[in-house]
DNA sequence: ACACTAAAAAGTGTCGACAATCTTGATTTC
DNA sequence: GAAATCAAGATTGTCGACACTTTTTAGTGT
């Protein structure tokens, strides 16, 4: 089931931010596809969906027009909509690109690198540490920390195009197969330990070495879901 | 000025193959800027654009918004839809991109090699030779040789999704450029040389060295560009 | 002549209604 | 009894109109 929270009606005047109620409405429905609130494969009956946001389905199907574009939802003229499908090759396609990917980033981010993202990610991975030192590399670091970390990374990759594709496009769909296939992996630890090395790389500005070492942590990450999914 | 040709309207019966008028108002669109019949960075006036496809403007702006997805065009909220700039950065940063997503397609088509496709591949190459040798590699070769070829690779790869970010959104970009920077570069003979060697490593199902191939190929492209953009 | 203000024109955002299409379930036919 | 046919219902695609913003233009005063 989605969100019930319902959006700010247009026409009231209260603070809209500067953004579309389309704009509102892609977000609500990113978020509600992205935690699992609508079930990945349902039916999108756009009528429906329209009454409960309370507004018009021309605003809706713009809306739905961005989830298509991000790969969230499929769309078939004349039939409508559903939200994909998640799989395990899917899954394991995601992590071939993002290795691609976040490997050039990475690189980048050595090559290019400026004093404020060095501070920046040497300030976040203190802050990793403090938190894996205190509950001993159990869960709370992998999900959120991890993402940051990623998140960074690539945004200190001073490619805007990069940046867009990842951030903006791809890392929804992962966050998307983490929350529903629940990936709390226990890399915890090694994990930290890859995210030194890769950070010290690019300190080192050894971008060679750096896209290495992401690739590789990538897809150690990779051969772990591939061993879970074949043990199913 | 953009493309006059009109798009069948809308309730006449005739062949719409499936696809709703939103749909042919995307990829006419898409073609006129991507063949710089609207200037890169003029300003997109929907009624206007509306009138000319004579279609409504609904429409017309969920075309809008899928062209905004691609990157194509630029939309401010209560401002309107500009066709994106043109700059050398955006040019070499699709390089980077270009070069870590084939570099991973050329691996996994080596890794996932289908007798099909290296049928396809191979044939492929003897036609290019063919058409290479007719005409001294002037110019004919690359825009439209050098697109297949890295289009095919792309498809075997055998990932949908590196499949869809590279063909259905990153090679509208590099046609833009293609065709407005007019990226006719005198590296022909060289180039298939390379592709040659390229379709060799994916015969003999060396994924390692096809990457490798893939990325220096396209990063000499990319040289190619760096050095004549400093030359402006 | 220049700056500032205010009206008007144009453009974007949103909505509700109609037309075309698909789906569903009952009816007919073999 | 199963397959094919057809009508009713629901859903999607498309449109034109209205509300609100932004931009342009005309006017006023210094």
């Amino acid at each position: 089931m989605a969100n019930t929270e319902q959006v700010t009606k247009a026409g009231e005047k209260a603070l809209q931010g500067t953004q579309s109620l389309a704009d509102r409405l892609f977000l609500s429905l990113r978020k509600d596809i992205v935690e699992g609130r609508m079930a990945a494969g349902s039916k999108i009956s756009e009528p429906e969906l329209a009454r409960r946001f309370d507004a018009s389905r021309g605003s809706l199907r713009e809306a739905l027009m961005r989830l298509d574009s991000l790969g969230l939802i499929e769309r078939k003229v004349n039939v409508g909509a559903r939200v994909v499908e998640l799989s395990g090759r899917g899954l394991l396609e995601l992590y071939d690109v993002r290795e691609a990917l976040e490997g050039m980033a990475c690189r980048l981010a050595a090559e290019n690198r400026s004093d404020a993202d060095l501070a920046e990610l040497r300030q976040m991975l203190e802050r990793h540490q403090q938190q894996e030192e205190l509950q001993a590399g159990t869960a709370y670091y992998q999900p959120e920390g991890d993402f940051d970390f990623h998140f960074r990374i690539v945004q200190a990759s001073n490619n805007e195009l990069l940046i867009d594709t990842l951030c903006n496009k791809l890392y929804y769909r992962v966050r998307m197969y983490r929350y529903q296939l629940g990936m709390a992996s226990p890399r915890a630890h090694r994990a930290f330990r890859e995210h030194s090395h890769i950070i010290e790389a690019i300190e080192a500005g050894d971008g060679e070495l750096a896209e290495i070492l992401m690739r590789r942590h990538i897809r150690a990450s990779r051969s772990n879901i591939a061993k879970k999914l074949s043990n199913t």
